[in-house]
DNA sequence: ATATACTGCGTTATCGATAACGCAGTAAAT
DNA sequence: ATTTACTGCGTTATCGATAACGCAGTATAT
């Protein structure tokens, strides 16, 4: 364990000056300096984090610009969660982390908390960027770091990392375990059929991920029909409409649903309320959502995709915190591991941050 | 942001008295203490860990007790890259983790290396206890803090915490994903079978793995006929000499096979040496070996269980320094998640922790 | 020739927690 | 009556990094 005092007493000079040639703040001679960066490698200097964030008495501010915490079905409450626990480690040491939520839905209200973050004296941002098109001219205007999550804007090239999942592969993955469900129960059915249930709003995510399930659909079932419903308003109510629409104009059973969101919550609500050869219609989904667990547990769901939101939004702060306060190197791109839950593995799941 | 200070002047004492009061360390009133507390609880102290390890002048030493880095087809070498990742961490505040592996095949080398960690100047463990029955006795005798992963002994109460996973539902969920493999494959045969390759070496968790593969498969699918090899070393040759002599007897192929821990791997290699018709038949097991992805990657496996062992270790050093060093309350109990792998999400796995 | 600016360094206070040390005052022991 | 022990507190140095401040010495400007 190298300290600043054992490079000064090494090359003779006095910690001031080592200090000044670390952090570049000048004052030095180029002679100097490059005797203290052998010795600094030489002695494998490390600074100490603990020394340097008690000395930091200013208050860092970051803030976290997300959907309100009820939409998409409750999905950015456990973001907010992740968020939360970050702060939590975070304000003993006199930082704050202020969320700046939007409606997804709505074009001024994202622009407004962009806004309005961007004006904040925030020292970097973490951003999940559902509505690309509002968002990317004000994030070109800024110079504050930014960290993406959920979505990406991958042609933002001064974006400092994107944290979140390769959704077509997810979607492929949906298209794997939905094959695996039905194989051995359509061979007796003339047409079969998955129906895909594509939630209100568009964004790449909603895009890749069906866009990935209809492909290996197509190449490992051809046989099998996709047929899909959009929905228009992100509601339960709204939801159990149409798929009651959709199944007064088709009598026939589909071999499977897939919902490309946590809307799946809703699909399965409704097919609970069919009765009982409805819920045994294979369905596949993505994220655990607290208090609706009960679907996956009895067997409603079969197959949930999650990317850990929780994690997503604790990593996020946790980056953020390390690139500007401790001036760690970071990713540039960290890719959730993509999570298969279903009834037999869900419970070790739910609650493994929290708690 | 409270400080001790802050509270010393609240209550009108000494930072002195209320660090006394913090740690117990006598030479103050009670009186004094309820006022000191008292404020503690309304100004929301926290203490700041940055401050605190800075002044620990003292270097911590924790020893790691696992098996050798090479057994259970490379297993340990997972667990000890994320136990290196922590370690890392903290020997830049001074402390040091030392590894004192053993032969979880001898009880002589498990006993000297546990003797060995015990009677060193350690002062926490990290411990593996595969061979409970070896281990028992030495830590029953012992007074200093462990952790262990991987394998709990439950009825040591001394424990400062178990780390691992839910075994016998890991094999529940191994039967879960085992049946749909097979679900429309087998009607058309006659006795259909599936083969449990039982690894060697005793513990409680391949017979709870096992156990819960069978609870399930007898449950769901009465049907099908649970076979079962037993290996006896753990070598990659000696597997295959055991399965050859498995086909020999029993030349019509199983439906499907279970490998209940890394050895899914030989396994593996044994089916894609026989052929296309081998390496088609279900395949379902345990472990994200490094260089052997390629088994899942071409499908001859087709799920992989994991514990995320790399997690593990680092978990477990990670909570070792926080209730030792940090003086933290941790879990008594953390169970990880069980991760379904497979050829679809293998990539969003692999190297996800050390990038 | 004197003021001004800049260079290249050393010295020092600070962040918050910790624990050793010291010092009255009281109580029991010899 | 004096030693000994203990109580209840305050004071202070320390951990390592940081940055403000100070101070010679040199260079340029007026």
């Amino acid at each position: 364990m190298t300290t600043m005092k054992d490079i000064a007493e090494s090359v003779g000079v006095s910690i001031g000056t080592v200090g000044r040639i670390i952090h570049n703040r000048g004052r030095y001679s180029e002679k100097t300096a490059e005797k203290v960066r052998k010795v600094m490698k030489d002695l494998n200097y490390i600074p100490n984090i603990h020394a340097r964030s008690l000395k930091q008495t200013k208050k860092h501010i970051f803030v976290v610009v997300v959907p309100y915490r009820d939409q998409d079905g409750g999905y950015w409450r456990l973001v907010e969660e992740g968020i939360l626990k970050a702060t939590e480690e975070l304000v003993s040491f006199g930082n704050d982390v202020k969320v700046f939520p939007f409606d997804r839905y709505s074009s001024a209200s994202c622009i407004d908390a962009l806004s309005r973050a961007l004006s904040s004296d925030a020292e970097g941002l973490l951003i999940a960027p559902c509505r690309p098109n509002d968002m990317r001219g004000l994030l070109e205007q800024s110079d504050i770091p930014y960290i993406f999550m959920d979505t990406d804007i991958p042609d933002l090239k001064r974006r400092t990392a994107y944290i979140g999942q390769d959704s077509r592969q997810s979607g492929v993955l949906a298209g794997k375990l939905m094959s695996l469900l039905i194989t051995g129960k359509t061979s007796a059915e003339k047409e079969p059929y998955v129906l895909i249930v594509d939630p209100p709003g568009s964004n790449y995510h909603l895009y890749n991920r069906i866009e990935g399930f209809r492909y290996f659909m197509s190449a490992v079932m051809p046989e099998i029909k996709l047929m899909t419903i959009k929905a228009e308003i992100d509601d339960e109510y709204h939801f159990h409409s149409r798929l009651e629409e959709f199944c007064v104009k088709n009598p026939r059973l589909p071999s499977g649903i897939f919902a490309a969101n946590s809307s799946v919550y809703y699909t399965a609500s409704f097919l609970e309320k069919k009765g009982d050869e409805y819920t045994s219609v294979p369905l596949v989904g993505y994220d655990i959502i607290p208090g609706r667990e009960r679907a996956v547990e009895k067997g409603t769901i079969d197959f949930i995709l999650t990317q850990q939101p929780e994690v997503q939004g604790y990593q996020g702060i946790i980056m953020l915190y390390d690139h500007i306060v401790l001036k760690k190197a970071i990713r540039k791109q960290v890719i959730m591991p993509l999570n298969i839950i279903t009834r037999e593995n869900i419970h070790t799941f739910t609650g493994y941050m929290n708690g």
